[in-house]
DNA sequence: ATTGGTGCAAAGGATTTGCAGTCTA
DNA sequence: TAGACTGCAAATCCTTTGCACCAAT
């Protein structure tokens, strides 16, 4: 199931796969959509997307853009990421790992695997089941003098 | 400065003193919001505070809310908390903890100190340093059938 | 008088929704 | 053809801003 390969000159047949296996119609927009999201890892925003895909000709609209995300997200094909109070990232690498984020560019970034381990996970609230445990390194510029915050 | 009235059983004092503690101009507004936030350890977003304050007579406005919980955030008294692309929570205990999120309820809870321990914390990218690291167990609810997502 | 704080309403930005037209199976 | 999908615009929700008024030094 974890066997696609997708390069850079993705061959359209990959994507469709990919979506085909994980249930979802492989419409003409989801399929550009898709094409980006795994040209290479990365966080992206709606925004984002939609500018990618839109910066030559127009290949989708906005609310088309925030249905194929969600649903993506739902299925599992990509993952949302919330540490940023205006908008909402994806990543299209959905294995086990966790983010810095730095507060002062916004900017979003992965951490190599291995590090940061949790230990000592505690018990869950009374009824509930994990879903999952995020990790947001947050960091700011070390020229930010943080200390004349006002 | 010593003329506000006590309407319920908080002690206006303590909180004006945390105020200034943290060089804030103990305004009324402020002051009844920190009474609020202090009362006991909560997680609240704006909104909640906002309906909280007002519930009897109107004693501050919805942009001052924003205002001093902005402020209240900088200066170090509460915690900003972003689980939920809807809407940010502030947290008044400060202390080194981390939370559930149930993204069924929206419910956010502390877990109790001593647990999670995050070891093998990786090294910062380029020219940044390590502002706080935050860990959200994302839960759901027991009964939920998240297998059939669609 | 000057600076800082507050409140109202309007503006802003991200996301969602209603609905008509279009595509897929 | 029925049901799913798309796109546009309008609507919604949280948050910020502009600006006039009020408070404190």
């Amino acid at each position: 199931m974890e066997t696609l390969e997708v390069t850079n000159d993705t061959p359209k047949y990959s994507a469709i796969e990919l979506l085909l296996e994980y249930s979802i119609t492989p419409t003409q927009q989801r399929v550009e959509i898709a094409n980006i999201l795994f040209a290479r890892p990365q966080h992206v925003s709606a925004e984002q997307v939609l500018s990618q895909l839109n910066s030559e000709q127009q290949k989708a609209s906005k609310a088309t853009i925030y249905n194929t995300l969600g649903l993506f997200a739902r299925k599992g094909l990509i993952r949302e990421i919330i540490v940023d109070p205006t908008k909402v990232f994806y990543d299209s690498n959905t294995s086990d790992h966790h983010h810095y984020y730095n507060v002062d560019t916004g900017m979003l970034s992965d951490i190599e695997d291995g590090h940061m381990l949790v230990t000592n996970l505690p018990a869950l609230p009374e009824g509930t089941v994990a879903e999952r445990v995020d990790i947001i390194y947050r960091v700011r510029n070390a020229d930010t003098d943080a200390g004349n915050i006002q």
